[in-house]
DNA sequence: CCTGGAAACGTAACCGATAACGATTGCAGT
DNA sequence: ACTGCAATCGTTATCGGTTACGTTTCCAGG
């Protein structure tokens, strides 16, 4: 059931219309030279051909294409809300959007996987790209915003406010009560996760309770990394009260290794994540969070990307986007509330 | 700040290690015919250049790149939700996935926009392509699977059952004992649109229930089309006590309008929705829905297509999911409850 | 030592488009 | 009718790879 019919080239509008594929380039590009009656000629051949020009012929002779690019390594909840945001600012502003996604997640190309990528699309076929969580700094041709970019970086990105929005959770928790408070972290070389654990080491101290390092867990925000920390730290003889993950995928599955070993949420343990994805809503009990918009990363980034391409950019190249937190029924005082 | 460095070309390759693109060429693809020697030589250099092969120019002279494509008119929930379960299905397949993504929303190329999208890749960039939600049939040299389908079309497909969906809902609204009962119809050329509206009219027929046109409202799945309707159905001086939106993007429109209007939900008005996109679940009432596992469309899709491309295909062309009803607040007995 | 054939490698055409450049045509001015 | 300058259009090189084909190298067999 395959349709076979060759697809209709360039070369077959032109031979149709009894011209070259130079004028017929120039008609479709709307370049000037052309007389009216071969323009004319020229588009009806189009028409009953059914001709549209071959974005990788095009691409890879021209310098601009007006397509903009987006490379992400898994695509789960994050993800697709950031894309959301990318559409929306793009909307009707000329750009398309092509985004690339490997399949070999965890597989031997994971490493580099953005410059890989970056590299297949960015020397041709797009005018810029969008990095969502790299996992190194990356060179490109074109112009390149990255969000949530690797610690350091000096690179167009976009970030919530990470600090912040930690130090707010912590906070909360504090507030609620409790003194022992895990923290499961997020990939090292991430600047947002280095700065969620500065805000939770930033609220402990200022709230004058001692940072405890057994306390703290090395996840890498992939949600399966959480499971085993969190059994580690809920199966001490002296498990937390509380347990503030870097992640919400990673405060999922806290939530579901706290119900395996018999802990009620929030009666034996207050769990507080980071993102406000919309699963969080859905759980019993609701997921306390840190809402950071997706959204708007992705709307902002696209923004950006926009503006560098068509060299029009003027604002700081890194942009930090408000955090706010999101109460639900994951949190509580805990059950021995001492009151020093 | 933009990096300018030339990207690095095979013949850069081919000079660095002293032989001709040719050889480079065959030693990236691993073809027969090298010795040992220069193929180390030539894999030395790559690493040291940190060559990557351009994805532009090997599809433009290769049959197949191992690059599926999914083209999407718009992206929202629903096509975010799908773009999840094609990636499930492609994890470690070998495909890598192109989507592709128009801005010009509404734009003056909306119409055949999947054409369009669908030439320009499936010239040569991707072995065969998903589309989703696509406005008419399409031709295509590679490979094409689509997401609920056109109306009557033949060609691969993966579709909800519809129709079954649509029967329950409103049954589901019968029982509770309502019997006027508007619709808000989908894009009717969308088979899907045609089996949702069926499903209404078969449930009503089948419960002696007439089906009273004036109460149908014609939307098209874009969510903003609901509003005028829902504002039409309930400023009638006899409104509906309940409403069956076709999807749950409109359905969310209606509960807006029924607010606005100062209706109360589900006192006033019972509201069914039809997709159970993630949103639905965080209204306050909870919107009552038909599922649909918008996952296992694009799993199933992405299945197909991988099989269509490889040749391997022994399936019939169109599959049906199955659909649950997932009963939320939205929907209540109607006040005046009248027992015939 | 010569021959033959396979292995190894380079040359060049080609994929579908764009653009620099050159060639042709048309027309006004003299 | 002739010159000169635009306007129009075709020729061709090129983008970065792949591959058919031709050429050279190498070694075994006669």
């Amino acid at each position: 059931m395959i349709e076979v019919n060759a697809p209709v080239t360039m070369s077959d509008v032109a031979r149709a219309a009894g011209v070259s594929t130079a004028t017929v380039s120039r008609v479709v590009n709307g370049h000037y030279g052309v007389s009216a009656r071969t323009v004319a000629q020229v588009r009806s051949a189009i028409e009953q051909l059914g001709y549209e020009s071959s974005l990788v012929a095009t691409s890879l002779r021209r310098s601009r294409t007006n397509v903009l690019g987006l490379v992400a390594h898994s695509f789960q909840s994050y993800t697709a809300e950031v894309l959301k945001g990318v559409m929306k600012a793009l909307s009707r502003s000329g750009f398309d959007l092509i985004i690339y996604a490997n399949s070999d997640l965890y597989g031997s190309y994971s490493e580099g996987w953005e410059q890989r990528h970056l590299t297949r699309l960015s020397g041709t076929l797009t005018d810029g790209c969008i990095v969502v969580t790299p996992w190194g700094e990356v060179r490109s041709r074109t112009p390149v915003v990255a969000i949530d970019p690797v610690r350091g970086s000096t690179a167009p990105s976009v970030i919530s406010d990470n600090l912040a929005g930690a130090t707010t959770a912590v906070e909360h928790l504090l507030g609620l009560g409790h003194r022992r408070i895990g923290f499961i972290a997020g990939r090292d070389s991430l600047a947002s996760a280095w700065s969620r654990e500065e805000g939770y080491r930033a609220a402990l101290t200022s709230a004058g309770v001692p940072v405890d390092p057994t306390l703290i867990g090395r996840g890498d925000f992939n949600p399966e990394s959480a499971t085993p920390l969190a059994r580690v730290l809920l199966q001490r003889p002296d498990p937390p009260s509380a347990i503030f993950a870097a992640s919400d995928g990673m405060a999922l599955k806290v939530l579901e290794v706290a119900r395996e070993l018999g802990f009620s949420v929030p009666g034996d343990l207050s769990v507080v994540g980071f993102d406000n994805i919309p699963e969080s809503a859905l759980t019993q009990p609701g997921l306390t969070t840190v809402d950071q918009s997706m959204y708007q990363l992705g709307y902002e980034a696209a923004r950006m990307l926009k503006s560098l391409v068509t060299g029009e950019w003027d604002e700081p190249s890194q942009i930090v986007l408000p955090t706010s937190l999101v109460v639900r029924g994951s949190t509580a005082p805990p059950k021995s509330a001492t009151r020093p």
